[in-house]
DNA sequence: CACATATGTAACTTCAGACATTACATATGA
DNA sequence: TCATATGTAATGTCTGAAGTTACATATGTG
């Protein structure tokens, strides 16, 4: 399977929507994403539904970001792209007969579930306005290099 | 993608190897798994390489278990089945060249690499020998419900 | 030695899910 | 009216674990 990047490029898409003026249209949007525009109307979907974004059809019609950066969290946006699954790796039987298995999953359930607890607490803590700051930074760094 | 069940596939075998008195064949370990002989051995090979586990061609061959369960961490078999791939969410471009995307990157690998620190440490934690344990307490329990 | 029994491995097929693409319906401003 | 957007269904593409088939090779036993 390959990655599931929908959480990384939904997050980059809403940085640059608060930087943007206007709407901008999903043509647009699959231009910076190097994506489809059907992708981007598709995944934009949940976070138009939780409030995030709103969308106008037609003529000068195209994404909007509503909330503040500041009130958005990274965990925020996973939650609205639908909460993809985190592992890759897991049970070969969730509800084995085996009780030798049923005791490996407890033990591989009680790892994994910590882990990705402290990845949710981790994606709660930090707002895009942040990485939005980080940008900031990166940019001035950037600009100091040149003639 | 479905999961990856090498490493829970894995440890329930090991344990089930450690409980029987001669070689255990790939086509008994694959009954015991619900699935086929020549999985158990493609996914066997890593723990033959790292000498956990012999395998004997011909008559009365098989597979046997070389270490005790003590010596053996979960996170020993995730390394001998090929440390698979932990996350199925991840970056979008891993070497972007938008800063914006950069600085998302930056965020997302933070949270994940501190999952993953996470969850390796745990599975360093546990033996397999202590899952065995575990399994006779809920073997014992499990007869406690016999007449 | 001949043969049944194992493993070792290559070469497929299958399957799931994100992503890509095509096609077309629908809404909207000029 | 028409160009421009989104909304969505339908279909194709790609990747990697798992499943399967086939056959080479090794090894006890009669």
């Amino acid at each position: 399977m390959q990655l599931d990047g929908r959480l990384s490029r939904m997050m980059h898409l809403l940085i640059h929507m608060d930087r943007a003026n206007g709407p901008i249209t999903s043509g647009a949007a699959a231009e910076m994403l190097h994506t489809n525009p059907v992708v981007i109307r598709r995944t934009m979907a949940g976070l138009r539904d939780v409030g995030f974004v709103r969308s106008i059809k037609g003529h000068a019609g195209g994404w909007t970001l509503l909330k503040p950066l500041e009130s958005i969290s990274m965990l925020d946006v996973y939650k609205a792209v639908g909460q993809p699954r985190i592992f890759a790796i897991g049970l070969a039987d969730p509800a084995p007969d085996c009780l030798v298995e049923q005791a490996v999953n407890a033990s591989m359930t009680s790892a994994l579930e910590k882990a990705e607890a402290l990845l949710i607490a981790q994606l709660g803590e930090v707002t895009l306005a942040e990485i939005a700051k980080d940008f900031n930074r990166r940019f001035s760094a950037s600009c100091a290099n040149l003639p």
